[in-house]
DNA sequence: GGAAGACGTGGGAAAAAGTGGTAGAAAATG
DNA sequence: CATTTTCTACCACTTTTTCCCACGTCTTCC
């Protein structure tokens, strides 16, 4: 499944979040939450999730930096199911910090998905396009 | 499959946009709609589209750069298909990007199409064809 | 030149989706 | 242990979207 597309959302005062019709069918068995790398949330459905969960704990680390890896891998991750409605509730930590209050972007990207405020997602929407058109036209250039 | 012409059409008040009917045989699988490097909309055919996205997620890039590249190529995307009148709706998004709202055009550029807001349309196509002369030139004289 | 088919354009009906609310269950606290 | 509060699952309503049909015009072919 390759996920695509930019859609925005409200939260209704309960912190729930609609997800994408189109993606629903594929997130039956729920969807793990973490924050991600920049000031979003990282969207994985439970199979891709226990993939990449796998691939990670597997490589050879020293056992403290496993520690750390666990940690941030699990501790911080939340397994959601979505509701008959098509919603799923934010934890209110991932909410604060990804900055997600009133409504928020859900942007598929290829496989997995990302929650973003919409005003950073302006800004972190901008540059990557700007950044994407010169990897491609130096592609081309091939 | 080549595209190639130039095509007006009016969109109608629910954003939907008519294609070309000798383009039509080649997008059973819908297309795929991303922002373009200039203000217009970039349409590929499915299978087009994978080809590129394949061939520029399989490079090897930086972790960060990457995320960059995917949020561009995936999050900016939209798969549309084809209704039964040989229309699709162009979502609001794009539409605002490009500044198409009344009418649009539809041009071939080889391997995908563009959609240009008939204004900005005029001024691209009056300076395209100057400079293409040029390049064809400075390439004769290799 | 006429007729038939295809195409552009608009509208309407049915289905789906967004949003808010309510009730029941679980948990926490006194 | 009981009561209150919070959270979750389910339900219902309104808006939006999507799919399908129909009409008028243009093109093409005979």
């Amino acid at each position: 499944m390759m996920f695509f597309g930019e859609f925005e959302y409200k939260l209704d005062e309960k912190g729930r979040l609609p997800l994408p019709p189109r993606f629903r069918r594929y997130l039956k068995d729920g969807v793990v939450l973490i924050p991600g790398p920049e000031k979003c949330i990282t969207v994985y459905p439970l199979a891709e999730w226990k993939k990449v969960a796998d691939t990670l704990t597997t490589g050879s680390l020293a056992p403290s930096k496993m520690r750390t890896l666990n940690r941030a891998l699990f501790a911080t991750a939340f397994h959601m199911v979505i509701d008959s409605a098509g919603r799923i509730s934010l934890p209110a930590p991932l909410r604060d910090f990804a900055g997600i209050y009133d409504e928020a972007i859900v942007a598929g990207v290829n496989k997995n998905m990302e929650l973003w405020s919409p005003d950073e997602w302006a800004v972190e929407k901008a540059s990557s396009q700007v950044q994407a058109w010169q990897i491609i036209e130096s592609l081309e250039q091939k």
